[in-house]
DNA sequence: AATGAATGAGCTTTCATTCAT
DNA sequence: CATGAATGAAAGCTCATTCAT
């Protein structure tokens, strides 16, 4: 109801490849906003003073609200898939591997690219059905990569169980850290990747 | 924007203590609503509609559609607490309770609560301030009851890290299961908390 | 919006002839009510509540919410027209008589029948165009005793204009005090009437 | 209920200051209708009909209904407040002040600003109590301008009596002919400000 | 008579979206 | 491209009135 206020761009990060075009201000006041107050709560009132322009000019960039919601989540999931790749492809071992994918998981979650990915996952019930549909293949993609890992550390002993049900429990430990990790708190990222590999894998 | 539509009552589980009395209806009806279109998305009408009741009446239970998401939250948080509470009691080692409070949260989360607690995790965003503070109070009660069996956990080596981390990416892996486990699935509560504990301890 | 609420019977006096039985009492409230926070902004459910009973007992002594103030109104100008008639009758020279009339409506607005008074006088437009056609009438009775002293003290060169606007100006004032005056102020009504008086003739 | 209805802004007169604009449309239609009436009678949607504009297009332009009623009568209490300035600025002898702020202020209720100042008399109760505090410093200032001229009347022998009593008295009278006075009828503004000096100083 | 849950029409207000300038 | 007034559908909520008990 009285969410905290936001009065300017210039302490909202710059995420991934946003750059400061319009464009790029508005999806990164958007993914801000979205995620701090939520996105039925958000209005475009509120995006606009943020942008620092009218509420009007906001439907010269973006035919709907709706659509300004589609492109933070699409510039979330193809800048972190890509990101994830390049984890995969950099890890000489399975082992390597995984570490690299939670760490650039991590990252994607609590970095630059915060804002969007928490509002990728806490406002998909905000999406239509079609744009529900079309962000399932991209998300599938995203998953992918890791059932293909976790397969491959199956086959080597390294984790005992269902590939699917493991990277969704895992999956989970990670996405929850939006709700409490601060990066300027006492545990840093790589301690935290460690923590959680460690649950991944049957023994150190 | 267009969800899927609850036409009744009839298919939605009875909750932990809620009767067939008006109030425990429209909260049955609101948990379900809350949690499938979320919060803001469902109106006082769809709400009325699934209790069978005009929107008009609503206001004779409860004063405002927030006092009804309060009620939910509460009657999830209260119920669990108690279930929490008594799995602790009932274990009598500490992997016995940590087990025990395990699988109670899977069942609270995946079972006939499920409603209302993903409404308690994902729709606080949409609670004032004020009634943040209040539930507040109550969250740290059942955290306590986790945290107070991690430590004694940790005091047998059985956990290695820090109880208050460690707590959250359970409590991760646990509450997005909410996400996509299925009971009619291949995979049991028990064998799913078998799977989470294996990976909250260090060794089997 | 927030206006004074009043808890019980208690302290509202009792008005002409209204007794304690069901419907006095409602109508001694609403009186009260109807004046201090205006018809539209007193509910049922606010008049219930001071006189002490629920809001669906009222439409057992009262069809309408109209009808409570019709019969507030009805009250006030049956029992003050009455007051009137005896103040002119009670008069033995025509200024006596004026002086009585003064005295009395000052009497009625301020006295115990002031509340329902100022509701007469304040919440006309809040009846019915029927309702008003009906008070009309009444109303005209009551005016004709003013306007009939009034004539005979033109007649004996005690006022000089339209005995019409002489009333009209001489009722603004009277009932104007309703907004300021203070029984238990430094002026007393006898002192008051004699200004009125004062200001009607054309001198001492 | 079902007062007489007003269906454009042609045959409403244009009030003091206000021009053509959006918010000097509103403004007058709203005096109008508030007016005749009442505050709580009057919906927006009838407001929005007379304006010629929907309904919600009203909140462009105040934010609630009562920032309406507010606006209304801020510009009649200034309005006339000049008014009456310029009255006692204009009279050479306090007796030709007297009657200068009896013309004026019969002037203001019954002229062009008729329906603002009737709204500011009769629609007092509708105002939260914080409007109602910020507009008491405002018609203190108004009522100052009488009570200093009547104060002077008194010094020179002109009036005999309390000038605050005075001042209600004389206030109560004008402020009534809202109730019954037409300027087509058959006394003029100028007749009737000449009985109320008569009332009001104690010989011609 | 009294109750109090229920009604349902109607209220003020919000807000994504449009469009003439 | 940008503006900002205007739209109009829909939201949460109120409240006089009804009626089975």
């Amino acid at each position: 109801m009285e969410p905290a206020t936001v009065q300017s761009l210039d302490n909202i990060p710059h995420m991934g490849g946003l750059d400061d075009s319009p464009r790029g201000r508005v999806l990164r006041a958007a993914a801000h906003l979205f995620r701090t107050q939520g996105f039925e709560r958000t209005t475009v009132r509120d995006l606009a003073r943020v942008v620092g322009i009218q509420s009007g000019s906001l439907f010269h960039h973006f035919k709907t609200k709706e659509d300004i919601l589609c492109a933070v989540m699409e510039e979330a999931i193809t800048y972190n898939t890509a990101r994830m790749a390049e984890a995969v492809e950099n890890g000489k071992t399975v082992r390597e591997q995984l570490r690299g994918l939670i760490r650039a998981e991590l990252e994607s979650i609590n970095g630059d690219t915060g804002d969007s990915m928490a509002v990728l996952v806490y406002e998909w019930g905000a999406l239509s059905p079609d744009n529900q549909a079309r962000f399932l293949a991209m998300r599938a993609r995203y998953e992918n990569l890791w059932l293909d890992v976790l397969a491959a550390a199956r086959a080597q002993g390294l984790v005992t169980h269902d590939p699917f049900v493991w990277r969704r429990l895992i999956g989970g430990a990670i996405s929850w850290t939006v709700t409490w990790y601060r990066k300027s708190g006492p545990v840093s990222l790589d301690e935290l990747a460690d923590m959680v590999l460690e649950m991944a894998l049957k023994s150190k």
